[in-house]
DNA sequence: GCGCCAATTGCAATCGATTTCAATTTTCCT
DNA sequence: AGGAAAATTGAAATCGATTGCAATTGGCGC
């Protein structure tokens, strides 16, 4: 039994300093007075609780959280959900997800608020529930692509407190953060008019709302460009590097008639699969074809050529978010926000 | 106040089913039968638990996590401490850290562990100790390079059920998992004997115990080959591309009088820093140097060229590390233990 | 019909904190 | 000095579950 063990240094009463009525005993108050000296109550004298603090301190005490959860009805602990398994299964490999939980995690922390890391076995809102039910969290922030947004609105029509990382739907009934990826779109867009490009070309899976958005950006800003612009789209079912490569020679095979001058990807990833794809059948990147990615990977800035692609301040996402929820748990209806977006000019 | 919406296709009753007395009335018996009924214990009768079952499930009430973890003085939460922060200082984007997570985070779910996440701000236990006196989990899976040895074995001598992600130190009292780095090590330098190299250059920051372990190893195969073998080292600071990029190109400046022809990095993303300075400077890759990374990042396998590396076996890493745990926790004293580590081939 | 044992169930105490309210002491003013 | 108001403190109830022990019920053998 090792964590038995005592450290050898401390005085007898120590033993036994490990709730509240230890420390009372020990300082010669009563509980609710040790109670209200370590939460700073203005009741308590201050030479009381300067005792008090002293001896709590000298006994390393720690308030018991699940005693004070209890009674306070509010656990000041955020359930976050990331699906690692679909992340998994998608073989999604941008270090995306990891910087936003970082955020996240860093905000909270600035809040006083512990962190549940959940991995939701279904695509379900049950186990969320019981989650809130059993009060196990305040409230929820949920990270990863490709929510079931039926799911989503029935949850937060609950009452349930939530934000949502993405993309929002114009019914969502839930406050969702996310990147601005009609602006990134468009920017890409631009980026491509400004090159003198006219037959554009998006490569993701416009089945996630977030990537549809992006592809509308460019859209957009083709049909209100001078002159004629083509926009094509190549449908992606994975976020591999190599489906995407896959998907990039077959349609070089198959395409003879039409051939882009300029390369938007739905991710950085897509972008250096096609860039590779490319090259490989002789195409040049970026003389013969420009190439934006997403999300400004690392890989992005080191890979030859180095991408130009499209930042999104994932840092302040996750500050953000946090916010958002706290407010949402404080009773108000916070509306949802795009964060900063920019365009990253690289080589491509 | 949005959360305090109720769902509309719900009987009276239900609003006030939150609590164990609420379903102990709806069912007419005492809270101590439902209790008992919902922990499956075999003190009560069949058809009384079905009834208690069924009305439960109707008012979809879960028990409060809080009062039972009062009770049970055991939290079924175990802490993992993720230290976001030198991360990113220290500019790791290798995917690493994630992929292990995803493996923490998958096992804690099969053994019921909820999976508190910390981001330690200051290397000393004290936090750590806090959290556990505080009854706010039950155990810490600690991950991240780099730690404090002294600071984690004294936390461990106060009896903390902890494991540690990592290489372990001769006089570490903890239980440690890690890649097995020194066999890394071995078979990166065996490939490049094969290969008839000679000049070895080992390529990352040795303070780290592991990586410092990877060039035991490497130097263990040069000294036990047949015929003299070199092994220079090049001391790393940061994770970052960038740096390394700027260490191989001062490298190739000043130094003249050798060359390797065979570079082992410590990371990934290291050698392909390595990579690109090289061939900038008219080094083949691999003809003139072969190269071997370690990590297996995804972008390892899609780098031109793709690099030759050592993969480790993360997601059984995360297993491990949660089954060590949980036997801790249940009074054992588990050994130390490396993963799986294998040599993967590539063009480098 | 009676006593005994096994099977169910409930009462009350408990986990460790917080909060209401009452009790006590101090302070301060006239 | 007298007394109201302010400042401190503690007793007891409470949060929502679990468990030791006692109480009730039913079954069974004789």
């Amino acid at each position: 039994m090792r964590w038995n063990f005592r450290r050898p240094n401390l005085t007898e009463d120590d033993k036994q300093a490990r709730t509240m009525a230890d420390i009372a005993r020990l300082a010669n108050v009563s509980t609710p007075t040790v109670s209200r000296a370590l939460s700073n109550s203005p009741l308590v004298n201050e030479a009381t609780r300067n005792h008090i603090l002293s001896v709590a301190n000298q006994h390393g005490y720690a308030v018991n959280r699940n005693a004070q959860k209890l009674r306070h009805k509010r656990t000041n602990t955020i359930a976050v959900s990331l699906d690692f398994h679909s992340h998994r299964q998608n073989h999604i490999s941008d270090p995306f997800m990891f910087d936003l939980l970082a955020g996240v995690s860093e905000a909270l922390g600035d809040h006083n608020q512990d962190l549940l890391l959940c991995a939701p076995n279904h695509n379900d809102s049950i186990a969320f529930q019981q989650i809130l039910r059993a009060r196990g969290a305040d409230g929820f922030i949920i990270l990863g692509q490709g929510h079931r947004e039926d799911m989503l609105n029935s949850f937060a029509a609950t009452g349930a407190p939530i934000v949502v990382w993405g993309a929002a739907a114009d019914n969502a009934n839930y406050c969702v953060v996310g990147s601005d990826n009609f602006l990134g779109g468009q920017l890409a867009g631009q980026y491509f008019l400004d090159r003198g490009r006219r037959h554009l070309l998006f490569v993701g899976d416009t089945s996630y709302r977030e990537i549809r958005l992006r592809w509308e950006g460019i859209q957009d800003i083709a049909t209100s460009a001078a002159g004629p612009v083509a926009v094509d789209h190549i449908q992606l079912s994975s976020f591999s590097y190599e489906s995407a490569y896959d998907i990039a020679i077959r349609y070089l095979d198959v395409v003879d008639d039409f051939r882009p001058d300029a390369i938007f990807a739905g991710n950085d990833t897509a972008a250096m699969a096609f860039i590779s794809a490319f090259r490989a059948a002789g195409i040049r990147v970026p003389e013969d074809v420009s190439i934006v990615g997403y999300n400004d990977i690392p890989a992005a800035g080191y890979f030859s050529p180095r991408i130009s692609t499209i930042r999104q301040d994932t840092h302040k996402a996750g500050r953000v978010l946090v916010s958002k929820l706290m407010r949402i748990i404080d009773g108000e209806t916070p509306r949802s926000a795009r964060i900063k977006t920019e365009f990253i000019l690289r080589d491509t």
